[in-house]
DNA sequence: GTCTATAGATCGATAGAC
DNA sequence: GTCTATCGATCTATAGAC
């Protein structure tokens, strides 16, 4: 994958997952041919074929790329554990609206292009999702350890509130009425008063 | 669509909504051909032609059928001004829990295929989804002014607490730990406190 | 590294016999 | 109402020239 910097190759690499990403998001895995893909990135599909071996190679490296940079960044920006358990949640929530809005596309094909991957990449993928999931059911605990939320079930929670903040990428635009502030906001109370309970 | 009540056509026409739900839901509906649809409901390519005139069409009667039985259904359960705000607002979430969690494959042609349709069904669909989302939008504007729920952007709310709750189809199954009840008590939890606020 | 050309399979949809 | 047979288009992937 790794190809040497600057060269023509690594920009259509680029170019190739662009379109790919592009298109996969708006009309589906199945629906989008090697030659559209191709296309759209400048090159024909015979040039494709230098940079992945087949089409199910370009999503696997899409979805791969997506979830382990969701989670480089979460680490970087994790306050850990020099503030309050509540805090570190709040911090979660506003990171994870932040980091997703503007990347629908992959968002789109994390939920519903999964099918188009062979058992061994479906599986990798799990894998880093599943790792992504268990950050936010240790804040859960954390913060019904301290105190500071009535949980019973912290992966039941966390399920159901990824789902809802996801879920932002279905209806949120950039010139619509709301910006991110304003939906951040709007998210922190749903999921604090949620998980503080009574 | 209406056929002759208990003609060989109807058992056809049933066998092949029941195979392409199945088959759509499982592999995409771009992946999913009409022949293999036609074999898994026990007849060929050209008989099903007989009853759907092409791919997008049943697709489109899966979905249509699907919203409007939704919406039949909470007519028929909503307990309507006899109960509180709250209450009410319980009803919903309890009610669109039980019913979606056994129907998680019409879930997933809801979510997943809209691009299948072109623009006319597009709109149709849209428009009785909007017609459900209605329903909790007002529920909690009720809330709201009777003092039981404080929340800011209804619409907002609404997208966040059914994308929430329409996500436990994606993990629950028949013969996990919870039960549906149990299930029902968690989310309850988290959208009544969630709404609550403060 | 990109192209043209194409193999081999499968697709949605239709025609016409029974 | 269901079948067989098929048209024309499109698909993934490969071969080989440059």
């Amino acid at each position: 994958m790794a190809r040497t910097a600057g060269s023509k190759g690594e920009v259509t690499e680029t170019a190739i997952l662009d379109a790919a990403r592009r298109l996969i998001s708006t009309a589906g895995f199945e629906a989008s041919s090697i030659r559209t893909i191709a296309q759209e990135a400048g090159v024909t599909s015979g040039a494709l074929y230098r940079y992945f071996p087949s089409k199910t190679a370009i999503l696997f490296c899409l979805l791969d790329r997506h979830l382990r940079e969701l989670l480089a960044a979460w680490r970087q920006e994790d306050p850990g554990l020099a503030v309050s358990a509540t805090d570190r949640l709040s911090a979660f929530i506003c990171f994870h609206l932040r980091y997703h809005i503007p990347r629908r596309e992959d968002v789109f094909l994390s939920y519903r292009e999964l099918r188009g991957l062979d058992a061994t990449q479906y599986t990798a993928i799990c894998q880093l999702r599943d790792q992504y999931e268990a950050v936010l059911v240790g804040l859960i605990d954390a913060a019904t350890a301290a105190g500071e939320a009535s949980v019973d079930d912290a992966k039941l929670a966390t399920r159901a509130i990824i789902s809802m903040l996801t879920g932002v990428t279905q209806w949120y635009r950039d010139d619509g009425p709301l910006d991110i502030e304003a939906v951040q906001a709007q998210y922190l109370a749903l999921v604090l008063h949620g998980v503080r309970g009574s």
